[in-house]
RNA sequence: GGGCGAUUAGCUCAGCGGUAGAGCGCCUGCCUUACAAGCAGGAUGUCCACAGUUCGAUCCUGUGAUCGCCCA
């Protein structure tokens, strides 16, 4: 009976789940007939309002680790409602080529390998490139599906395949014919670990402890009447000095004025150098007089551009000094920093060397400082791209969830700089520039004319006609930046550039993008501002931003601090649901970090842990179900006569439409967490712990005899198999697996139906009922209530006594009333009275445990039954307490301000709550004094 | 230097004008035939500080502190 059956927890006929529930095999069981049954394969001509998100394409490289499993937590949520609402939903999943990152881990192999690069060639390189992304790259992909993600992967994308790379190269050409793409000799971020330029994003300013170094630099003419020999410059950088070309002041400095137009002589080089003033020159900094190297550094070259100063070079691009650099030449720029410094102090020139804290340029990938280095480039010029976003945005376009991330966006639109997109690398989109060299000397020059084109024979003819018959054209050898293919992921995925596809007319503009703040601007702002060139719209309308997944420490996970908690052992422990469940429930506040509890010796988290009970909590109420409903459990689907039903199913019918109520809205507004928060509660506290146990007494009742009792029943049934079944819909977007597999055993339902792609379930508002949702929780608060007493009394469990229920609210005495079997079976009470105050005034000498709450007076007449000393802390206790409120509440209320000015619904909220502490203050008063 | 966020029970976090909540942990008692991954009951807080607005502030407004992030 309890076995557990690897094709389903359920045999056929059965009506018994096994006691706890295991995720594995269930889920990787509905994982494979999802995608064997192309659940989640849409088709553009079905019906359904289009519905689509593509999902942040991960890196083809890469684990899955956590920041994916909460990504695509969130979006598969999302998703799974949107589909549920009845929309045609596409969720379009793939990977991104990473240039930087595979060309790193190939060259590694390759340097173990002993093969060097120019040996292999460019063709070979690919071949191998490509032959690595067959055999290790995207492993990713079958770990995503282990979270039970509804993507559509047959329609799963890279962004080398065929279709992407037609994508890229046209929107490379129509930049290029637009005039944004531009080719020049500027500074750029050169990473020497990867020996290519990389962007001003993919740059990580790290604060380092380094020097301040003091230098000198004689004077050219001698001393001056001051008797000054020499000017002090200050650097964190003295490698660079190699390539100064002038000393810059501030023009208002006095100590320097006097300098202005002479000259230094630059150390080892002897260079003569002009001293020069500049407005951006800081005279508290350092010494005030400031080295400039227009070559090495961006405030510099600004200096430079301003003052007509000549860029001198005086590194190689794997980091080394070149042959400007004089004696200093072939040694590593850190070598050469220590080599100068030497030789400096051995001449006497070092002045000063103060310990000094700063920020470093850093490359993300390589992990080492960039060098800031002249070269020759392609940029995207991005002003006017960024302007048309803007005036989208001024139009709320794309709307951003939480909104103030609008803010750090619609900052960096309007502080855009150039992007340097072309990458010296090979793995990547090459770009589809052709120099003709045949026009100069079969060399690439600054000079050298090329085509732009979208092909290498369009390229030739076009040579061809604008540079005669025997023009030989040679390809760019650079790729481009692997986030210029992702900025059109939204739409290249789609079909971009053929705007005919039927994909992209009908899915395009998509709905939403979810994703972390951090690539706000690396991706969110790169593919609105390519989609509002290339497509005219913004790519998605609602950009909905989460935090980062953080480790029990608070730290950021990273692969090299080696903090990271991998899902896939959290999901082979609890469950993906769990995971999921987990994730979703705590990102309540959006946008904020969620700090994820973790246990490293013992490979646990107690969040996670607590999301798997709920898994089984709803497991077990199905077990529950299945148990009472028995093999015809599909004859209790049918319809309800609202009329015949008991208060506690119109109560769990009322409870059922809110929360449907709610969860919708909770969805719809990406409060995922709420929505999550709300339906735990629902099912723990209301289904569970209270109707469950209601409906016991009915379930159980074996008296078949007359039409009542047996309608009851069969009402109950009913009304526990819609609520379950509706719950277990809405908690489909959170726990796709789990309620799939409940789904089906409670409905029979074959595999070939999927709780998945069921319709939400109709909000029936006429059950909606406010006053008897209040009217339960007195109820439930008058059975914690004797529930209490009994256990201050210290009674066995199953010991049962009589009960006193006493009120004089009307409303309140029918609804005890009603209920009383119900109470009895949950306070174990041996009978139970439901009076007056009236009537118990008569009845006062009787000794017993007394409560009160509301306007309900408890009294379990226990006499002897109880320890007395016990019994008077417990009364004095209560009696400090009403005494503290009533002198609260009093002061209040005596306040003519309060009363004056309060709404008159506070104020009567008050005088209730006074009145309410008055009766539990005297019952408790007159307890003690019987008691005495 | 500019900006953003956080600060609430031992821990992780909700709440955001009417006097404070959940989960986990803790204490007590229970294997009550769905669930011990459970059930019932219980304890726990200068809601970071100060000032202001208000009849009333954890919530709004200032100022400050601490921690974290982004941009220069």
């Amino acid at each position: 009976m309890t076995e557990f059956s690897l094709s389903s927890n359920l045999t056929n006929g059965s009506n018994t789940l096994p006691k706890t529930y295991d995720p594995l095999g269930t889920e990787s069981r509905w994982q494979k007939i999802w995608e064997s049954s192309g659940a989640f394969h849409p088709d553009p001509s079905s019906l359904g309002e289009p519905f689509s998100i593509v999902i942040p394409p991960p890196n083809v490289t890469g684990t899955l680790h956590m920041g994916h499993a909460f990504n695509t937590s969130l979006i598969d949520t999302i998703v799974r409602y949107q589909r549920l609402q009845g929309k045609n939903v596409l969720c379009l999943p793939g990977m991104d080529h990473a240039s930087i990152a595979v060309q790193t881990i190939l060259e590694k192999k390759l340097k173990e390998e002993g093969i060097t690069l120019e040996s292999l060639g460019r063709e070979g390189f690919l071949e191998r490139a490509w032959d690595w992304k067959s055999k290790s790259g995207g492993q990713i992909v079958e770990q995503l599906k282990r979270l039970g993600y509804s993507v559509d992967w047959q329609r799963q994308r890279f962004t080398l395949d065929e279709g992407l790379n037609a994508a890229v190269t046209q929107a490379f050409v129509s930049l290029h014919q637009q005039g944004l793409i531009y080719r020049g000799e500027y500074l750029v971020n050169w990473c020497p670990a990867s020996g290519s330029a990389v962007s001003d994003l993919e740059v990580e300013m790290k604060e380092v402890d380094g020097y301040l170094w003091h230098f000198l630099y004689p004077l050219t003419d001698g001393p001056t009447l001051d008797g000054r020999t020499h000017l002090e410059v200050a650097t964190t950088r003295p490698e660079t000095m190699l390539g100064d070309v002038a000393v810059a002041i501030n023009p208002r400095d006095e100590r320097y004025k006097n300098l202005l137009g002479k000259s230094v002589k630059l150390p080892f080089v002897g260079r003569e150098i002009p001293v020069i003033a500049d407005e951006h020159v800081d005279p508290d900094f350092g010494t005030g007089c400031v080295k400039v190297t227009p070559a090495h550094d961006p405030n510099d070259f600004a200096i430079g551009q301003r003052h007509n100063l000549p860029q001198i070079t005086v590194m190689n691009k794997n980091g080394t000094m070149n042959d400007s650099a004089a004696r200093f030449a072939g040694l590593d720029r850190f070598e050469a920093r220590k080599a100068v410094v030497a030789a400096l102090d051995e001449e006497g020139l070092l002045s000063k060397v103060n310990p000094y804290r700063h920020t470093v340029p850093y490359s993300d990938r390589g992990k080492v400082p960039v060098e800031p280095l002249l070269s020759t480039q392609w940029f995207v010029h991005m002003e006017p791209i960024a302007l048309k976003c803007r005036e989208y945005l001024e139009k709320d376009q794309p709307r951003f969830i939480p909104s103030r991330w609008k803010k750090v966006y619609r900052d960096w639109l309007i502080d855009i700089r150039d992007w340097c997109i072309s990458r010296q690398l090979w793995w990547g989109h090459r770009i589809p520039v052709w120099f003709v060299i045949s026009e100069t000397e079969g060399k690439i020059v600054e000079s050298t004319p090329y085509i732009v084109a979208l092909s290498e024979e369009e390229a030739f003819n076009q040579a061809r006609s604008l540079f005669g018959e025997l023009v030989e054209i040679q390809q760019d050898e650079d790729v481009l930046d692997t986030w210029f293919s992702s900025g059109l992921w939204p739409f290249s995925t789609l079909g971009w550039p053929d705007k005919n596809n039927s994909d992209y007319r009908f899915w395009y503009p998509t709905n939403t993008l979810v994703t972390g703040f951090d690539i706000i601007f690396f991706w969110v702002a790169r593919m609105t501002m390519m989609a509002g060139t290339f497509t005219g719209d913004m790519p998605f309308s609602d950009v909905y931003i989460h935090g980062l997944v953080r480790d029990e420490q608070n730290r950021k996970m990273s692969k090299s601090a080696g903090n990271g908690i991998d899902p896939l052992l959290l999901i082979d422990r609890y469950g993906a649901d769990a995971l999921r469940f987990a994730l979703v429930r705590e990102v309540a506040g959006a946008g904020q970090d969620i700090r994820l509890d973790y246990d490293r010796n013992k490979q646990t988290s107690a969040t996670i842990e607590s999301s798997r009970n709920f898994a089984n909590k709803l497991w077990n109420a199905t077990r529950f179900a299945l148990l009472n409903l028995g093999n015809e459990r599909t004859e209790y689907f049918s319809k309800i006569e609202k009329n015949s039903l008991k208060l506690p199913d119109l109560w769990i019918l009322s409870r059922l439409a809110r929360v449907n109520q709610d969860t919708s809205e909770r969805f719809a507004n990406y409060k995922l967490g709420e929505a999550a928060k709300g339906l735990y509660e629902f099912v723990w506290n209301d289904f569970c712990d209270w109707y469950l146990e209601l409906i016991k007494s009915r379930l159980n009742t074996q008296d078949k005899s007359t039409d009542c009792s047996s309608l009851d029943q069969i009402n109950a049934k009913k009304v526990l198999a819609k609520v379950l079944s509706e719950v277990l819909l809405m908690l489909n977007p959170l726990m796709p697996h789990l309620t799939e597999e409940l789904w089906h055993a409670l409905t029979g339902a074959s595999e070939s139906q999927l709780l998945s792609l069921q319709s939400w379930p109709n909000l029936q508002k006429e059950y909606l009922n406010q006053q008897l949702e209040q009217s339960f929780d007195e109820l439930f608060t008058a059975i914690r209530l004797i529930r209490n007493l009994r256990a201050v009394a210290g009674l066995k469990p199953s010991q049962t006594i009589p009960v006193l229920l006493i009120t004089d609210k009307k409303d309140l005495t029918d609804i005890l009333k009603r209920a009383m079997p119900e109470i009895k079976l949950l306070t174990r009470a041996s009978d139970l009275e439901v009076l007056d105050t009236k009537i118990v005034d008569s009845k006062k000498s009787v000794k017993a445990l007394a409560a009160v709450s509301g306007e309900l007076q408890v009294l379990l007449p226990i006499e002897g039954l109880v320890d007395l000393d016990s019994l008077r802390e417990r009364l004095e206790k209560d009696l400090a307490k009403a005494d503290k409120e009533i002198k609260s509440l009093s002061g209040r209320l005596n306040n003519p301000n309060f009363t004056e000015k309060a709404p008159s619904k506070v104020i009567d909220e008050c005088r209730h709550k006074l009145t309410e502490a008055e009766s539990q203050a005297d019952l408790a008063r007159k307890r003690l004094s019987d008691l005495s």
